[in-house]
DNA sequence: GGAATACTTCACCACATGGAAAACAATCAG
DNA sequence: CTGATTGTTTTCCATGTGGTGAAGTATTCC
């Protein structure tokens, strides 16, 4: 549960990508092959692999290649993990906030004595 | 309230950066001017500038300028969009476990009788 | 007015990224 | 064994990204 910057740069990054999180919403609804996935796109599949292995390498997908057929899995967690350095920041400006809130309530009774 | 892909392209793009995030947090905890964002990176000005333009083109941040100061602000609006991402996707594989859910009650229900 | 401050712009460089094209496996179907 | 599928690798190109240093532009202070 480590999270740490470069994790974060990598997962970012790939996600900075309307093919890559296409692809990552098509697995939201359950794994798919690589052929699957690329039949969306124009491009060729020499390119959509490399977005797949963009994926990878954020770890944010994983795959097994049974025969010819590679088959490639969404990782939630990854997912979350991002999502939770959303929620950190959250957590730091609702604090401000209520440092605001606070300095408001101290002038509102500096006034009234 | 758009949302789109080329929004999320450039929000996303803006924050695959150890620095930019850096200064998202920073920002996090009130306004600050260009200089006093800078002061923890060993990097020029220029290459620091650059970080503040991208955080302004993916409209996390806005900056005014009074005398020759430039003041910087945290845009919170869009780093909720980009969060709502995550929710979007939470809640499509939530979707597919309900599914799964349902197909294991119905076997277990096949089972019995 | 002259100097210090706080950016801003410009020219340039090294390297990563996204894509195309072509040739190369590796399997499965008949 | 012969193809047809299904990836994979290699090479190449244009563009984008992150950084540098040097010079330029306003402001503000003395």
């Amino acid at each position: 549960m480590e999270n740490n910057q470069t994790d974060l740069d990598s997962i970012f990054q790939a996600l900075a990508d309307p093919t890559r999180r296409a692809v990552v919403q098509r697995l939201g609804e359950g794994s798919a092959t690589v052929s699957e996935l690329a039949a969306p796109f124009q491009m060729g599949l020499p390119a959509f692999l490399k977005h797949i292995a963009v994926l990878e390498a954020a770890g944010l997908v994983t795959s097994i290649k049974v025969g010819r057929v590679r088959t490639c899995t969404l990782e939630e967690d990854k997912l979350e993990a991002a999502a939770g350095w959303f929620q950190d920041q959250r957590e730091q400006w609702k604090a401000r906030y209520e440092q605001l809130d606070a300095l408001l309530d101290t002038l509102k009774a500096r006034k009234k004595t």
